[in-house]
DNA sequence: CTTGACCTGTAACGAACGTTACATGTAACG
DNA sequence: CGTTACATGTAACGTTCGTTACAGGTCAAG
């Protein structure tokens, strides 16, 4: 029963959310939770250990919601294409915060390995599995599987960057069209 | 006749291509160039001055090399898609690090705009300029577009973390192949 | 009431940060 | 030679960083 750490973690969650992971220090996260450096680092040992406790938790809550993406009984209507289901998904805004977080993370590790990537081998190493997950068997050559992790990483990007959610959404529903006329030539050949 | 600050512009352009813009400060980035923080204050007024510098010497840089890509007579043999055209162009060792620190760029001014924003609009929004210089003309409209970048982007991403260049140019190719396929069933119909 | 485990505030440490003051060197020009 | 403009080294400023020392609270158990 550690409901107050419980409690300081979903404040730091919240937190890191808003402000991201560069430039990221104690003091003013404490004042944000209304807590003290002190209190953060009595609980978490030093900053680093706070990373490791936060981005954990920030994890355990995006797989949750990604699990409840995986057992939702399919829509009635016709059924979405896997990528567009993952792509709303992801543009909820429950979800977008912490998928932003996940690709600064996964950027910073590419410069900054020594300080970043550990956070990352718990993180987005399991991301790119969960994506495969939402693909049907067939589709699961590794080109293939690449592209698809790859359209959904750049237009989410794109949208992070513009905020334009009609043009990125219509590019991925370009995609799905694209990968569907694709299909119907093999087939005719 | 600058000579003095030039030479130091390339020795630091060299720098920030190795270490990245985060957690970037002025006496370890002056020890890597033979100087000292006197010296780089000196000289570009403030670190802000520095950056503001150095990105626009890179992203010139950068914007010629790009510039003799699109010059460069088309090769013999089987014309190369644009798409994978500009893909070899970014592996290429030279442009490689460029691009590094311009996704890196790109995904720290997402959660911290007030720090890093003012440099990209020299930078990124140029760029994806660039790209779109290389699509023919009919398929400029904005879905397709949008998602060409988006494919680009998302496979950089790959392979600068997993560092898997065979697996990240298998799925462009595929992409290539795919957006092929796609055509000539279009044009049956 | 006392003990002891958990929690928290105050104040400070040494280090690194961006920046500045001040003095000095260098070299071209009168 | 003296002046002037540019270049550079040394040392420090004030601030913020992560972290720690120390003292004190709170509160159930004995």
């Amino acid at each position: 029963m550690q409901t107050r750490k419980e409690a300081l973690v979903e404040s730091l969650i919240a937190c890191l959310l808003e402000r991201g992971l560069a430039d990221l220090s104690l003091r003013p996260l404490a004042a944000a939770t209304g807590t003290s450096a002190r209190l953060l680092i009595y609980h978490f040992g030093s900053k680093e250990g706070l990373l490791v406790e936060v981005l954990e938790a920030m994890q355990a809550q995006l797989r949750q919601s990604f699990s409840r993406l995986l057992q939702r009984p399919p829509a009635k209507g016709p059924a979405k294409p896997p990528l567009k289901l993952l792509w709303d998904w992801a543009l909820a805004p429950k979800n977008f915060p912490y998928l932003k977080l996940l690709y600064e993370l996964q950027v910073l590790a590419v410069q900054n390995p020594d300080a970043y990537a550990q956070y990352l081998q718990r993180n987005a190493a399991n991301w790119s599995g969960l994506v495969l997950a939402l693909l049907p068997a067939q589709e699961r050559d590794p080109a293939f599987a690449t592209l698809c992790v790859a359209v959904f990483d750049g237009l989410f990007i794109e949208l992070m960057s513009t905020g334009d959610r009609k043009r990125t959404t219509q590019a991925i529903d370009r995609f799905i069209r694209i990968v569907g006329d694709a299909r119907a030539t093999r087939a005719d050949a």
